[in-house]
DNA sequence: CTAGTAATCAACTAATCACTTGAATACTAT
DNA sequence: ATAGTATTCAAGTGATTAGTTGATTACTAG
C-alpha cells in the first residue's frame, strides 16, 4: 500500500513548512497581508537568497502563492486555511508545550491582568469613545489595512508620542497575531507608565478574517 | 528581541512534529483511540525502538501524552486541539497540494460519484433503514468504538463477505479519517461489484468529537 | 531470584536541512 | 545596448534528523 506512504508523505510536506522557526515567522508577516521578497527579508533578519529558498518551500507546500510586478515578487497567503492552520498550530504550541506559557509569562509582568479584549466588544466601545485603538505595527503595515480608527505608533516611537494617548482612557493595543510580541510589549510599556491598556484578542489578520470592517491608507501596498 | 526567536522555535518544535509521513500516521492511529507502543509499532511498520523515539518527539511537542500500565505504555492524543490541527493540517494539503488532489483522483476511478455523505445525514437515514453503515478497520477499532449499528468488515475480508450488505442497499463507509484510505478503497471494490456505496465525511474521530453517539464492544481496549 | 516481555536509551550511519556565497536570470530606466 | 535592482539558482558546509542495532531499564510471573 504505497498510496498510504505517499499520501502521508504530502501531509509531511505541509509540516515540514511548519517545522522551522524562520518560516514561521514569515508567514506570520505574510498572513499580514502580500510582501515583497526584500520586505519579508529584512524582517526576519535573513539574507535575501536564504528569505526567497524558503518562501519556495512555502509555496511548494501550497502555503503562500506569489505574483510577479515589475522586478518585484510578491509573496501571499494562498487562503483562509492556512491562517487557520496556523491559529490550530499555535493553540496547541500554547496549551501544551509549557515552556511557551513560561516564555509568555515570564515575559509578561502580571499575567491575569492581561486578558485579552476580545473582537466583538472592541468595535462598540471604540464606537462610543470608550477606548483607543493602538495599532503597534510598522506604518507600511497600518498602511495596508488596519482597524477603523486605530492610532498607528509603532512600538520604537511608543515612549516619546504617550501624550498621543489620552492618560485616562484605556489603550487597546494590537499587532500581527496571537503571539506577535509587540502588542505584548506596548500593553507592559503602558502599564509601566501607569496607563490602563489591554491587548486586543489575536491580530489584524484574523480581525480581517473575522470579516469585521478595515480600513486602508492611500500608501497600502495593493491587495 | 531573543524572546521572539524563544517563541517561534517553540512553535516550531510542534511544526517538527508534523513534519515526518510516520509521525503523521501514528497520530491518525492515535486518533482513535489510545494504543500501546508495539500496537503502533505494527500497525506503522515501524521497529519498536524507532516507534517509540517518534512517541517521544510528539509527546515533547505535547501533541500525545502516555500513561504507564503494567508493563505497557499506552499513548493518546493530548487533547481535542490536536485533532483540529491534524484536520487543518489536511484542510490545507488537501486543498493547496495538487500532487495530493491528483493522489486521490488516480486511486479512485471516478471522483465526482465519490461525494462523501456528512456526518448530520447518516444517522437518521441509518435509523429509517435506508443506508448500512459499514466500519472497514480492524476488528480491534471497531471494538474501541463505532458509530451506532455499524457493520464491521475489515477490508481484507470484505470480497468473501459482501453477501452480508444488502445488494440493492446502499452503504456508507468509513474509517480511521479523512484521508484513511480504507474507506476509499471499501467504496471503490463496492463499486465494482455494482453496488451502491459512499464514504462518510471524514472518520471515526471526527464522528467522536462532533458529540455524535459511539458504541463500544465488550473487547474494547480501556479508553 | 530468574526468565521473559515492553519500552527506552545510546551509539552510529545515511540522508536531509539551513544557511552562505557567488553567479545567473529577469526586468527597468537611461 | 548598459547599468542597476530584485529575485532565483547552484554548489558547498555544518548541523539536524530518521532509522538501525544492541544494550539497559522497568516490570511481571513462576
Amino acid at each position: 500500500m504505497s498510496f498510504k506512504q505517499e499520501l502521508f508523505s504530502q501531509f509531511a510536506r505541509v509540516g515540514k513548512a511548519l517545522s522551522n522557526g524562520n518560516r514561521l515567522e514569515l508567514l506570520e508577516f505574510l498572513a499580514q497581508g502580500e510582501r515583497s521578497v526584500e520586505q519579508l527579508s529584512k524582517v526576519a533578519g535573513l539574507t535575501v537568497a536564504n528569505t526567497s529558498q524558503h518562501l519556495q518551500q512555502l509555496r511548494h507546500a501550497g502555503m503562500v502563492s506569489c505574483r510577479k510586478e515589475g522586478l518585484k515578487v510578491y509573496y501571499s497567503i494562498s487562503g483562509d486555511d492556512v491562517i487557520h492552520l496556523l491559529d490550530a498550530l499555535r493553540a496547541v504550541a500554547e496549551r501544551h508545550v509549557s515552556d511557551v506559557q513560561h516564555l509568555v509569562n515570564t515575559f509578561l509582568t502580571v499575567k491575569d491582568d492581561l486578558e485579552p479584549i476580545p473582537r466583538s466588544e472592541l468595535l462598540e466601545r471604540a464606537r462610543d469613545g470608550l477606548v483607543t485603538v493602538l495599532d503597534v505595527r510598522p506604518p507600511e503595515e497600518y498602511a495596508a489595512g488596519h482597524v477603523p480608527g486605530a492610532v498607528n505608533i509603532p512600538l520604537q516611537e511608543l515612549e516619546q508620542r504617550l501624550g498621543e494617548l489620552g492618560k485616562e482612557q484605556e489603550v487597546v493595543a494590537y499587532c500581527r497575531g496571537p503571539h506577535c510580541v509587540l502588542a505584548f510589549d506596548a500593553v507592559a510599556r503602558l502599564r509601566e507608565k501607569g496607563m490602563k491598556a489591554r491587548r486586543l484578542e489575536d491580530g489584524y489578520p484574523e480581525w480581517k478574517i473575522a470579516g469585521l470592517p478595515v480600513e486602508e491608507s492611500q500608501t497600502a501596498s495593493p491587495e
